[in-house]
DNA sequence: GGCAGGCACTTCAGCGTTGTCAATAGAAAG
DNA sequence: CTTTCTATTGACAACGCTGAAGTGCCTGCC
């Protein structure tokens, strides 16, 4: 009853061990004859291979450690699914990580607590860029959807094009006082790739930010920031015809903040967010949003993985997927 | 430059890997003043155990396989991270399978993908209660949030009392004709202990459920099929002043229908959800739900694997935990 | 015929940890 | 002062797998 071991394949197979493990690990060492004997034999005696052995002896534990800041948020909640079922389907399994903090961050790209999985992808959150590079991993790691360090593999979306391509439909549907619900930076002032594409997109109308219409959440990527900002602004008695959030979070805070306030949306106020999650096409009315194409960035790391898995060398990589507009009723004409 | 081991420890605390292993493993087989000795030579060489090793060696990798069907659907994604952070606590790793199908759950539970964990706390959806159950598992396993099977521990929420006080809520609020949308199951109506509590609490004030309120989803748990469902029943014509929905996913989909029906919630129909999601709280009006005392289920559902696997026999225990109302605007009295 | 070279596979020695069991030291007992 | 016991620690052999380094055997070539 106990579970079979390569010594077991081997005897049935007729082979050494050692000529097991090649077979399974794709080693083209065996002679075709051999091979097929062999995988007849692993499924007579139902083997599956003990990662911890395979592990201890240095073949990698076939693990990818998945690091998101949380899971209730949507934004990482989806991403994070999206990333275990790719690397799934690549034969890895992943063991998901949340780093509530930049010290369970940083620990947990850097080893410690995931010192078993042969290769990192993180969303970062909580540590900017420039710090989670500082330090050289020991194993690949793919940073996803953040600005690239230049010190690791990076798979960016479209902030910008995605953020002027959203600013550039309102303007073309006739709103000009944009408002623009951020997070919090240290420097007090929204930056950043989407601000370039507000900016950008306003250039073009001859328009420029009003920074009496900028709102900081106090925190990156929730609701309840958005719905506080929100009403923050509306408080503030100034006018404006559409609120752009920086994520689809925000944008349902900040929703349910402009219905308490009495203001219709689409009538009186577009909203839009970005990122495209699930929730944005049940909001009430369904909102505008920007897709970063979650397939191809999520493919992306996965490659890029797999290829540094495979031995890749060379410099860190920058991919760079798109971004488009998902225009719902949010950001509706006015009446 | 290389990751120490026990040996480099024993070294330096002048005692064998053996006896640097039992004071890790907490054993009191050490003198104090050797365990302190040891203590410090870990801190000094920034020894981490290897957990490789430690599972080849048969003393367990530490890790719990944490399943659920999903994570984009709010409820396992805020459940999975309560459970992942929960064991954390415990200085459990964990490993987070998404099963998308009934055989991957089947698959995950039993071994294959999951054979290095210690143990299981599933979250099932595909496979029923019976089915799970039907063989032996060789480790821990703790169904979470699911009818019991009497072979498996188990959390179960309280479902029927939580929806017998949404039920009672709405009653006693002055609602009277009671719509139901609900999930799909294999005899094609509604079911288990949620539907109880609803005919309990209708019963308490003499009446009994409206077939041609009731309105089943084509899948559980989700927003669309929320949305179809409840766009179903509002084309069938049929009356009524309040819609009790499995879950907040589906509420969330229903309320965007009844908002494309011109219908006004609450003032026309009001809305109840159950799970307590976050982003029951965001909706607009926010949704009354119910709190299945997501701190007491996870707590118990970690408390019961660590007692497994320290080693605790005894036949499978059930533990429940309560549910209360958590009443908002959704189901406001009628205007 | 002798020998280099390649192919197909095997042997060997761990990887870091743990369970088993033996060994040692010191204390209590005779 | 020897014996017996307990408390503490150590030696050793796995656990299942892999990299490195062979071992034969066959082919082809001078």
């Amino acid at each position: 009853m106990k579970r079979p071991t390569l010594d077991d394949v081997a005897a049935v197979a007729k082979v050494s061990p050692k000529t097991v493990s090649n077979v399974l690990r794709g080693r083209p060492l065996a002679s075709p004859a051999t091979q097929e004997r062999v995988w007849q034999a692993v499924a007579a005696v139902g083997y599956r291979v003990n990662r911890a052995g395979r592990a201890l002896a240095g073949g990698g534990s076939g693990r990818i450690a998945v690091i998101v800041p949380n899971l209730h948020q949507p934004y990482y909640a989806e991403n994070a699914e999206r990333l275990i079922l790719a690397l799934a389907a690549q034969g890895l399994t992943s063991t998901l990580r949340i780093a509530p903090d930049a010290a369970a961050e940083r620990e947990a790209v850097f080893g410690g607590t995931t010192a078993d999985a042969d290769g990192v992808i993180v969303c970062p959150h909580h540590v900017n860029a420039g710090l989670l590079g500082d330090r050289a991993p020991d194993r690949p790691v793919v940073q996803f959807g953040s600005l690239p360090t230049g010190l690791l593999d990076t798979v960016v979306m479209g902030e910008r094009e995605g953020f002027s391509a959203v600013t550039r439909h309102l303007l073309d549907t006739g709103r000009r006082r944009l408002a623009l619900v951020w997070n919090a930076t240290s420097s007090g002032r929204p930056d950043g790739r989407r601000f370039e594409g507000f900016e950008e997109a306003l250039a073009e109308h001859g328009l420029e930010p009003d920074p009496a219409l900028m709102v900081a959440g106090s925190d990156w990527d929730w609701r309840a920031p958005g719905f506080e900002a929100m009403t923050g602004l509306l408080a503030s008695g100034a006018r404006f015809d559409a609120v752009l959030c920086i994520n689809d979070s925000v944008a349902v805070g900040a929703l349910r903040a402009l219905r308490a306030g009495g203001v219709r949306v689409p009538d009186d106020v577009a909203l839009t967010g970005f990122d495209d999650t699930d929730e944005a096409e049940f909001t009430v009315p369904p909102l505008t949003t920007v897709s970063p194409e979650h397939e191809a960035m999520v493919d992306a790391a996965v490659r890029m993985m797999v290829e540094r898995l495979g031995g890749e060398a060379g410099p860190p990589r920058v991919h760079r997927t798109g971004a488009h507009l998902i225009p719902r009723a949010s950001s509706g004409v006015p009446r």
